[in-house]
DNA sequence: CATTATAGTGACCATTCGGTCACCTGTCAA
DNA sequence: TTGACAGGTGACCGAATGGTCACTATAATG
């Protein structure tokens, strides 16, 4: 199946709409972006705020799958070196894939102005990864690497600090080679802390 | 002295700014919200840009005074009680603060738009409070209530979890006493996980 | 072959927005 | 008294922007 107009319009749609927020997004140069002429974007979507909504509907659903069902769940990792690494790959990919560095600056700069964004931040900055860890947290208790207490706890003294990294890489893509240094220290303060040894 | 037409303008800019961003506002409703003509706007400022750098410049003289020195450290609490009752209550303030609610807004909004907001971002979110608790914590471990240890990693492992739970109070209101009861847990397990006994 | 749906074009429209200008008015100093 | 000046007004301008419309080309369909 080919990619159709109406995908690419999306897609081209999150690149400005993630670099320029909603407002600050016009439909001339998305659609030169697109080379095509801006009545033909009328084609596909009824409006502005279609192609935003319609763009939204496809977060919505990566979202829901993403963070929804408990099937894409990381294996538990074996050993603290296991973790270790799996962590850094995870982080290494949603650092670098240039779909998802789009999306969270779309959430960031838009959370304020769109329910649906916020509910999404919300999501993603805070819940989604934070219960995904909380389920792998509790996988390792259970395996003895952790002591027993409460996994929705740790998770939450354990996303946000490389959260906080992740949004500056974002910000200031220059520290990346910082940023990762300061999440590796981090990593393995964590774990001189909480591992059972 | 009285509040001049000048410093109006730049305190009701703060609120459209961060509301709407640079591009969502325009100048014709900043000059209605204070009951001004547009063009008296310009008898003040240059143009829209110009308002908005004289805005920057506050801010950063703000951070500056309040990052920058050593002064206005907060005093290092001499129990565990008594650290927690300070976080609690410099956080209720921070997050109840019209002025500081806005100027967090702004930064999100316009971080990867401005270079001067980027800094200041990383400044607010980052450095600055971990640099601040960093000290508190230092302080704290020469009264040993805190095991000695890096100072700088233990700040940066407790203030982006509270930092994440100010950001969902702003973008979602409605979660405010939600937000404060898992600030005050997640204050508790940090006690209890590095408390001196 | 005629027809119809689809995708695309360019000209055009109304509105919005940043910015300018001529003009007004009260204050204060020479 | 007068003249300069700071602060304020409303009318206006050009550019940008979302959206519409008549028209065209192409490919599938009866």
């Amino acid at each position: 199946m080919e990619r159709t107009t109406k995908d690419r319009i999306l897609d081209e749609a999150l690149v400005m709409f993630a670099e320029h927020g909603y407002k600050g997004t016009n439909l001339r140069d998305l659609a030169a972006r697109l080379e095509l002429s801006k009545s033909a974007l009328y084609k596909h979507y009824e409006s502005k705020e279609d192609i935003w909504n319609a763009l939204l509907d496809k977060m919505e659903a990566y979202y829901a799958q993403r963070f929804g069902s408990m099937d894409n769940l990381p294996p538990t990792p074996d050993s603290w070196e296991a973790f270790q690494q799996m962590m850094m790959g995870m982080i290494r990919f949603t650092v670098h894939d240039p779909q998802i560095i789009l999306t969270r600056k779309l959430l960031t700069i838009e959370q304020f102005h769109d329910a649906r964004v916020c509910k999404l931040a919300t999501k993603h900055f805070l819940e989604g990864t934070a219960n995904i860890y909380a389920k792998v947290f509790e996988g390792m208790m259970e395996k003895g690497l952790l002591k027993k207490s409460d996994p929705a706890m740790l998770a939450f003294s354990f996303t946000p600090p490389i959260s906080a990294l992740i949004h500056l890489c974002d910000r200031e893509p220059d520290r990346h080679d910082e940023a990762f240094e300061r999440m590796e220290a981090f990593v393995q303060h964590f774990i001189a802390i909480h591992a059972v040894k």
